[in-house]
DNA sequence: ATAAAACCTTGATTTGAATCAAGACACCAC
DNA sequence: GTGGTGTCTTGATTCAAATCAAGGTTTTAT
């Protein structure tokens, strides 16, 4: 959703603000409309049995999320939660629709949105069944350098446990591959931030090479 | 995609009969319309680099793919195979995209059919990352069945090597899991067909219970 | 029908990462 | 600053599943 569909909509939303940690939505909740994000960041993840998580994705300002069940008209597969305070539009489902019809450009870039996360999932699901840690982990220090304006000092958006969370291992599992990359040479470990030493390293591991 | 739909556009869409293993197109691969299955099955996948697969999909007749790079306008995030002899439409984007904007309900089924597809790979990601192999293997007998009628004694589809593609582990494991859930009075293995004979463990199994 | 090619099973071994268990460090409020 | 809480590191151990290896079976093509 573009910022100025957001702009024009905002008459007939609902705005909330969240706190660190406060739920969003429930696997298994009924959808009734969708969720934009105004300010702060959201993830959206799955629970096991025992208590593991897995994050699916972390969205921030100018981010929907929460459609599937509008289109789908069936019920959350995954859970929602505010990582730091967060403002939330809420836009009930049938407002939503109405726009939809209303507004073709709208269909289209919900298409476009759609695509873009089928494609981020092959990622995520070819990462988790095809690489290991170290690769996985490479893979996320390379996409973060990107976002960030590919400077070699970047800067960890959420704690190693979270992270942990994202690349689907444990945080001890995090901490030795960090130290492993760090001996290797490819990085440096500060509080928060990392060092990209060696790019090229980095790439090479992330496809699949070993530590 | 609807069967009334297929037939309506029938006339300005390419028909393709593919043998079985023949590549429908590559990863990387630009995509210029989207694909529908007439007859047959075909799976997406993707390969690492050293020549393991994860499936993403199998689909049969009526199913559609290749849409996301028609949608977001990069190139296919996974590749696609033949998995015996198979008719294919294919429907160049041009088409396609003018077919979109006239038929409004056409873009709610896209909408409804993507979301469908994200919902899957939640599903996907979840079973990687948090469940064990008998767990998914479980998971995946009792999908099956639940689609063949709810019959006690369910056929497989594919391959005990494909199906090991499917859940992300390797046709050895696949065997010593099929085994063991016999030994424990779950199943009775036959050649392309699996009795179920404990549903009530089977569904234990699957929501993470030890085998 | 027969040969060839896939596919499947079983056993022995290795391996990557999880788990369990302490400590160390960092960040916050007061 | 100081105490406390939550987060991170490090080491020892366990565990699930991959890999390697070899024999057996089914399927496919000719």
């Amino acid at each position: 959703m573009s910022a100025d569909h957001l702009e024009t909509l905002s008459h007939i939303a609902v705005r909330k603000a969240y706190k660190r940690g406060e739920m969003i939505f429930h696997e298994g909740d009924k959808g009734n409309g969708i969720y934009i994000v105004e300010t702060g960041r959201i993830k959206v993840f799955k629970l096991s049995m025992d208590g593991k998580e897995q994050i699916l994705h972390i969205y921030g300002p100018g981010h929907t999320f929460g459609e599937v069940p509008v289109f789908q008209g069936k019920n959350f597969p995954a859970s929602s939660m505010a990582l730091e305070p967060a403002g939330i539009i809420f836009l009930p489902r049938d407002r939503f629709v109405k726009l939809l019809t209303t507004t073709p450009a709208l269909g289209m870039n919900m298409l476009a949105d759609l695509s873009r996360r089928l494609r981020d999932f092959t990622v995520q699901i070819e990462a988790l069944s095809l690489k290991e840690v170290p690769a996985r982990l490479a893979a996320y220090l390379l996409t973060l350098s990107r976002e960030q304006d590919n400077e070699a000092r970047v800067s960890l958006p959420i704690s190693k446990a979270q992270l942990s969370n994202l690349i689907g291992t444990t945080p001890e599992t995090i901490s030795r591959v960090f130290k492993k990359m760090g001996d290797a040479g490819l990085i440096e470990v500060q509080t928060r931030t990392i060092e990209i030493q060696d790019k090229e390293g980095l790439e090479e591991l992330s496809e699949s090479g070993r530590l």
